[in-house]
RNA sequence: GCCGCAUUCGUCUAGAGGCCUAGGACACCACCCUCUCAAGGUGGCGACACGGGUUCGACUCCCGUAUGCGGUACCA
């Protein structure tokens, strides 16, 4: 692969929350940008100052670099193509805006949102596509420019060809041909003066050096007019990549921009910060991403960031939609944690821990991640594994609990008897308690998971908890004994 | 309605005419391991939407149909 450096830019409309749709095609471009040695380009498309929402850009900016998506030019870095605010580039539409007027290419549309309206739905009940009507294609210059003088609000629409076809040669679906005849004279510029996407985008990319457009799918319908543009502009085209949708896990409709929450409280995260919050990893994450929709071969799917990087091409994106997989998401974050270092997932831990309310040090929770690090999914489950480290004392449990399977209440007081007496002499390390404990579940004649039940329960309050050696250890002799004096209290009390 | 795109196991995918008895992964099931829960191991279940062509030969190419998705804004 001996990729031309590209200029790749990512450039979303600032109208809400960063989402997975979006996470997932900046991570194209990111990797097709690194893949080549080109650079990575964040601009904001903020023409709708009606949808706009001021909390999206940071939200944004914090889920890329969340991601370890870092851009080489744009917002807050800067660059030599800026500004890259859109609303900052204001004078740069309208200068072309003029010329294209002048050279015939587009038009003032003084009809009214009225007329629009009435036209649409005229054009409807007879059968026809909805769109205009091209009512004002065809005013003379000179009304044209009187009525503008005028003050007469006015928008900018283009002059797409009567006749004839467009093709496009999309470089992940091929050709694509739509006839001029059903496309729109959209509007290029709003009545505030404000361009609409079709026209800044054009505009934009082609100023901005840009080599490779990656968008959604929705914007396949849409080309014509970016096309044309570019012919009446006198530009090259950049090469189009139209990705494939996200569907929802049901895999019918988009997946939603909205987040929906189980009826037993389960979140469905769709925002990346959502994702960051509930303790996904980035790595797991990016690389789930970068495998919705592409692949690399038959077998290979936990992959570096740097070996996705060198693997990617947009040949081998798909073009068909992909639904989103909960499930294996969180198998690759396992995973993912399974493969971080003690330290390190100690450190990511930490943070949440704190977050649940549970002060814990690092240097003890160094010793607890390796008891629970493969029994994560994700990081924020940690705190209701944990939580009982950190107490002074535990609360109230169900003494019910207490019993082994197969035995009876009145078999638990000889048990949290035994334990206790081996446990006051026990040597508190991993081999030294699996020894001491074993010898005594022999000795009264019990499975090992008979005889630890009562402890596990007596000592970590639950049922399902790390496995018994090490969390004995870690609570130490201290503690665990006497939070089997406490579960015989409670049994003296219950009776 | 019209236009466009898509269609391989439940899901993500491999497959670029014979390599396919269609491969891998998640999920699911069973067994093994085992102090609970996990993790891990082994095995299993399970798909080329349908109908026509083209071809000696189609999952792969073409055409229809069906279904799904997207678009049809002074939103992006």
């Amino acid at each position: 692969m001996t990729d031309k450096p590209a200029r790749v830019r990512y450039a979303p409309s600032p109208t809400g929350y960063f989402h997975v749709g979006g996470a997932r095609t900046a991570l194209y471009d990111y990797l097709l940008a690194r893949k080549t040695g080109g650079s990575f380009i964040l601009r904001i498309e903020d023409t709708d100052q009606k949808r706009f929402n001021p909390d999206s850009v940071a939200d944004l900016l914090d889920g890329l670099r969340f991601l370890g998506l870092d851009w080489d030019e744009g917002v807050e870095v800067g660059g030599e193509y800026g500004p890259y605010v859109q609303t900052e580039r204001l004078e740069i539409y309208q200068k072309y805006a003029k010329q294209l007027l002048d050279a015939g290419h587009v038009y003032r549309c003084f009809c009214t949102p009225e007329r629009l309206a009435k036209v649409n739905e005229e054009r409807q009940k007879a059968g026809l596509n909805p769109g205009y009507d091209r009512h004002c294609r065809n005013l003379s210059p000179e009304e044209s420019e009187a009525r503008a003088a005028a003050g007469e609000p006015f928008t900018i629409r283009i002059k797409i060809p009567l006749t004839g076809s467009i093709t496009l040669h999309d470089a992940i679906r091929g050709d694509i041909t739509i006839e001029n005849e059903i496309v729109n004279d959209a509007v290029l510029v709003k009545s505030n003066g404000i361009p609409t996407y079709h026209f800044a985008v054009v505009v934009d990319d082609h100023l901005m050096e840009i080599t490779h457009v990656l968008r959604g799918e929705e914007w396949v319908s849409s080309f014509p007019i970016h096309l044309h543009l570019y012919d009446f502009l006198g530009w090259e085209p950049p090469v189009f990549a139209h990705l494939p949708v996200i569907l929802n896990p049901a895999g019918k409709g988009k997946m939603s921009k909205r987040e929906t929450r189980a009826p037993d409280g389960t979140v469905y995260p769709v925002f990346v910060h959502t994702f960051k919050e509930l303790g996904y990893l980035p790595e797991a994450l990016f690389n789930y991403l970068a495998l919705v929709g592409w692949s690399y071969d038959d077998k290979t799917e936990i992959m570096t960031r740097e070996e996705i990087i060198e693997r990617f091409s947009l040949e081998r994106v798909n073009s068909s939609p992909a639904a989103w997989d909960y499930d294996k998401l969180n198998h690759f974050n396992g995973m993912y944690i399974r493969n971080l270092s003690v330290p390190d997932l100690t450190d990511r831990l930490l943070p949440f821990l704190e977050k649940a309310g549970i002060h814990a040090d690092r240097e003890t929770m160094l010793k607890i991640t390796p008891l629970i690090q493969e029994r994560l999914t994700i990081l924020s489950e940690a705190a209701a594994k944990v939580d009982f480290f950190f107490m002074d004392e535990l609360p109230d449990f169900d003494p019910a609990l207490l019993v082994p399977k197969k035995l009876t209440m009145a078999d638990v007081p000889a048990i949290l008897q035994k334990a206790h007496t081996v446990l006051a002499e026990a040597e508190f390390t991993h081999d030294g308690l699996e020894k001491a404990l074993k010898a005594a579940a022999a000795e009264m004649g019990l499975k090992a998971g008979q005889f630890y039940q009562p402890i596990r329960v007596a000592t970590c309050g639950r049922k399902v908890a790390p496995p018994l050696y090490g969390t004995l250890e870690v609570l130490g002799r201290e503690t665990v004994l006497r939070r089997i004096e406490q579960a015989q209290l409670r049994l003296e009390i219950g009776d």
